[in-house]
RNA sequence: GCCCGGGUGGCGGAAUCGGUAGACGCGAGGGGCUUAAACCCCCUUGAGCCAAUCGGCUCGUGUGGGUUCGAGACCCACCCCGGGCACCA
């Protein structure tokens, strides 16, 4: 038998014993910076999260968003990491092989900033967050196989974004061009569209202007079709994060055809309503489209378009939005609607996108409420060409109808009408049918110093030429000025730009641009199968057993891009025959933020809540215990301060019930045993299905209401060998929650084994099941009565039961009973009237 | 403007299939333990009304309608809050 109080070395509690039932033999609170450090220290010392590759046994490959390294954990963070390692721990208990990595999005803006401000070179102070941040992971208890730990900043990892970028760029996939790019004067640099969030850069809010510069794009448009047909096989994404992804892909079928200019020239346009083509009574072209200034040349109003072109190119994305209604300017010239002969005017307006289809439109106001406004502002013709409803108030009618103004479409509904005028436009030459897709390519070039450098060299003769592969990586070169002044700073250190062409020998220029950091962030999950390879950038073997993620955790932020970069780097590694898989992440959770006076947690706010603090007030169990209590994962979270008192105090009530003298009776068992058992188990069954379903927040009651079963039955003449087992339950289900209590518990009881190597258990649905039930009785849907029933009555017996009722009598006794619904167990209902 | 979420006690939240609204925790109030406090234990805690003893009734999940024996959940319309966005032809 094992004995009732059982204290392995070293003690952890001081432990002051005193007689008596009931009587609490130790102090409210359990060492928790002991018994933390303890337990993190034996999980590091015996690897047991290391992990190789074992075809022999199912593996579960589950990461959560590698971090940037910011310098201090934050509580987005615990919630992310508590998620991740619950999984990680539940699932090996549950006998997968688990790889849980951790690693270090280490490159970008903030290291470089905090350089220019401090004059630390970001190397140092990146490392130095680096250190800072593992260590807080460690002590969240937080189980990563560190034998596999990258950081995107070392040579050892940006040597092979080098090589992703030659494969890309000898397959036609990267390549630089002249564009109109979003330039923040602030930081002297070029941001991705994606990355101006309202008209603002989106590290520091200085307000975007556009300029053009020669830059790297990942032709990531030529993946649209895969990157959106797959999202249907992604059936365990949230579908919010799948629809994102589709309207930002955004295929759009239509036509794309030729409009011949009045006096001269032409352009061409894309539509996805081309049977609505007899109602164009306008042209828009985008104010940097090219054929603008030919039009304007020499006309009266070419001086109102320039300065329209002028006021266009300097407007911020959020002086453009803020405008509100519709802008432009008439060129003076028209066009010709090529199925009318109809000339109709060509204005300059910025509601049109120069980075969309074509850059230039036809306005049909009476089917597109954008041009209905413009028509509308500036006096022009509106034409019907789709017959609304009868009792059609609004404006613009957009939906389907009978095709009327029209000629040859009069009558035909809006698909056959497509079809119609495709097919004449195709065959009179002018145009054909057409995809378009909102997707733009990835713009990956950066005028920065803290990123990879971009493997190419400029040759006056040669032209690109990429570096030799046996000559990666290009190291990032010791720098003494980070500040960018409108070019990389890379392009002031000459002993970097100056070098020999590798292909004729002669002098040329390296490429000074460095990578966005998406780029590292959209392979590095499967660096982590292969870390230390230095021959490749990884062995598809060991890729193929671990790829892909069973289960990815982060940020819903990241629902388009990164998800969306790292669909399509994977696909290119599965064209190269690199990776088995065409999908990198089998399933995908997005965790809510952390909220505090209804705003994102932020330094910037002021709201702040630091984890790290509660390490050593109230422990890491009890912060992970938080966590998972707080809400439902999905959705945001409301921080409030008590709460993490309430989840030490449980901790505290399990320490207390699982490590005093009890006086335990040598008795038969009884109701009393089974009683609690039947908690233990139906505990377990909750907890297993809300794990299972990401439902944290309701397993967490779970194991309070068992604690509460656990403590009436220590009240009421407990058996040790009951009681022993029900703690064995209650410790195997805290296990992946509560790790390091729980395996000081499991310790000092003198269980088998080391806790997280233990099995999950399964639960007893004989055990589990519940004697009786409340049913309830209702009258006309009002409840009325409640009756304690056997679970297994049938719906004869809770009828006759309901019936029988003396409360529901006095409400069904004067009537006619019409009928009644028994859904037994639980209810009743009897309809009188 | 468009897209995606959400609105339940004093607070965080629960209610998995349309079936007991408010689990669990926090906070608050009362009691016990204590010389006293902390800790801990027990009880109460949606609102209103009646009974003032056991109890009982009415209302109640943002608002207004609807479907249903029955709606927090489903449908329609609206209000409010949060997040995202590239006026996407």
């Amino acid at each position: 038998m094992i004995p009732t109080l059982f204290i392995n070395d070293p003690p952890l509690c001081a432990i002051v014993i005193m007689p008596g039932p009931g009587t609490l033999s130790c102090p409210m609170s359990y060492d928790h910076k002991a018994i933390e450090a303890k337990w993190q220290r034996i999980w590091e010392d015996e690897g047991v999260f290391q992990v190789e590759a074992d075809p022999s046994r199912p593996k579960f490959y589950n990461v959560c968003m590698y971090p940037y390294p910011s310098g201090a954990l934050h509580q987005g963070h615990i919630r992310n990491y508590t998620y991740g390692d619950l999984l990680t721990r539940y699932k090996t208990m549950r006998g997968f092989n688990v790889l849980s990595p951790m690693g270090w999005d280490s490159f970008g803006l903030p290291a470089e900033n905090a350089a220019i401000a401090t004059g630390v070179h970001p190397r140092i102070n990146t490392e130095k967050q680096i250190a800072t941040m593992a260590t807080q992971m460690k002590q969240l208890g937080a189980m990563y196989d560190w034998s596999r730990e990258i950081a995107s900043h070392q040579p050892s990892f940006y040597k092979w974004d080098q090589w992703l970028f030659l494969e890309l760029f000898e397959r036609g996939l990267a390549y630089k061009k002249e564009a109109p790019v979003n330039w923040c004067p602030k930081d002297q640099t070029v941001l991705a569209n994606e990355q101006v969030v309202d008209g603002e850069c989106e590290r520091c809010g200085t307000p975007v202007v556009r300029r053009n510069l020669a830059q790297w794009f990942f032709r990531i448009t030529d993946y649209a079709d895969r990157l959106l047909a797959d999202i249907d096989k992604l059936e365990h994404w949230p579908d919010r994060v799948r629809t994102m992804q589709r309207n930002w892909i955004g295929r759009s079928e239509g036509a794309r055809f030729t409009i011949e200019v009045d006096g001269g020239g032409s352009f061409e346009v894309f539509t996805t309503r081309p049977d609505t083509i007899f109602g164009m009574t306008f042209c828009v072209l985008a104010p940097e489209h090219p054929l603008v200034d030919r039009l304007i040349e020499g006309k009266p109003e070419a001086e109102a378009v320039r300065a329209y072109q002028e006021k266009a190119s300097r407007a911020s994305e959020l002086e453009r939005m803020a405008e509100g209604d519709k802008t432009g300017v008439f060129t003076g010239a028209h066009a010709i609607n090529p199925v009318n002969g109809k000339r109709v005017p060509i204005y300059v307006a910025d509601y049109v996108l120069m980075g969309y289809g074509t850059g230039a439109i036809m306005a049909v106001p009476g089917q597109d409420q954008r041009d209905w406004d413009f028509a509308t502002k500036y006096g022009l013709e509106i034409i019907r060409t789709v017959q609304p409803p009868d009792d059609w108030e609004g404006e613009a009618y957009v939906g389907d109808g009978p095709t009327i103004n029209s000629d040859f479409l009069d009558g035909l509904y809006m698909d056959e009408a497509k079809d119609r005028i495709i097919g004449w436009l195709e065959e009179k030459g002018i145009g054909e049918r057409s995809v378009n897709y909102r997707l733009r390519d990835w713009l990956i070039s950066r005028q920065r110093y803290w990123g990879s450098p971009i493997p190419i060299v400029e040759c006056p003769s040669c032209g690109l030429v990429p570096v030799p592969r046996d000559q990666l990586p290009v190291l990032l070169p010791e720098v003494e000025d980070w500040l960018p002044k409108g070019r990389s700073p890379l392009a002031a250190v000459d002993s970097f730009v100056n070098t020999d062409c590798p292909s004729c020998g002669g002098p040329a220029r390296r490429e000074t641009d460095t990578m966005d950091t998406f780029v590292d962030s959209s392979w590095y999950f499967f660096r982590f199968t292969d870390p230390h390879n230095e021959e490749a950038m990884f062995d598809p073997e060991k890729a193929a057993y671990w790829m892909p993620l069973d289960q990815y955790i982060g940020g819903v932020e990241h629902a388009v891009l990164h998800l969306l970069y790292a669909r399509f780097i994977t696909k290119v590694l599965y064209d190269m025959g690199l990776s088995s898989v065409e999908e990198p992440f089998t399933r995908l959770f997005t965790q809510g933020m952390i909220t505090l006076g209804g705003a994102k947690m932020s330094k910037s706010k002021g709201n702040v809540v630091d984890p790290v603090d509660m390490y050593e007030s109230h422990g890491a169990d009890a912060l992970r215990m938080f966590h998972l209590f707080l809400g439902p994962p999905t959705e945001d979270a409301i921080w409030n301060d008590g709460g993490i008192d309430g989840t030490r105090r449980f901790l505290d009530r399990v320490w207390r019930m699982t490590t005093q003298s009890v006086d335990f009776v040598d008795r038969p068992e009884d109701d009393r045993d089974r009683e609690v058992i039947g908690a233990a188990h139906r505990a377990l069954k909750k907890v297993t299905e809300d794990i299972e379903r990401f439902h944290f927040n309701t397993a967490i009651p779970a194991l309070m209401i068992l604690a509460n079963a656990m403590g009436d039955y220590l009240g009421n003449e407990p058996r040790d060998e009951t009681f022993h087992e029900v703690v064995r339950m209650l410790l195997l289900m805290l296990a992946p929650m509560a790790p390091h209590i729980s395996h000081e518990i499991w310790e000092m009881r003198g269980y088998e084994g080391m806790l997280a190597e233990q099995a999950w258990p399964d639960w007893d649905p004989e055990l589990a099941r519940e004697e009786t039930v409340t049913l309830v009785i209702q009258i006309n849907g009002k409840v009325r009565d409640r009756i304690e029933v056997p679970a297994d009555i049938t719906p004869e017996d809770a009828e006759r039961i309901a019936l029988e009722s003396d409360k529901a009598r006095a409400f069904i006794d004067g009537h006619e009973v019409r009928k009644v619904i028994a859904k037994p167990p639980r209810l009743v209902n009897v309809v009188v009237g």
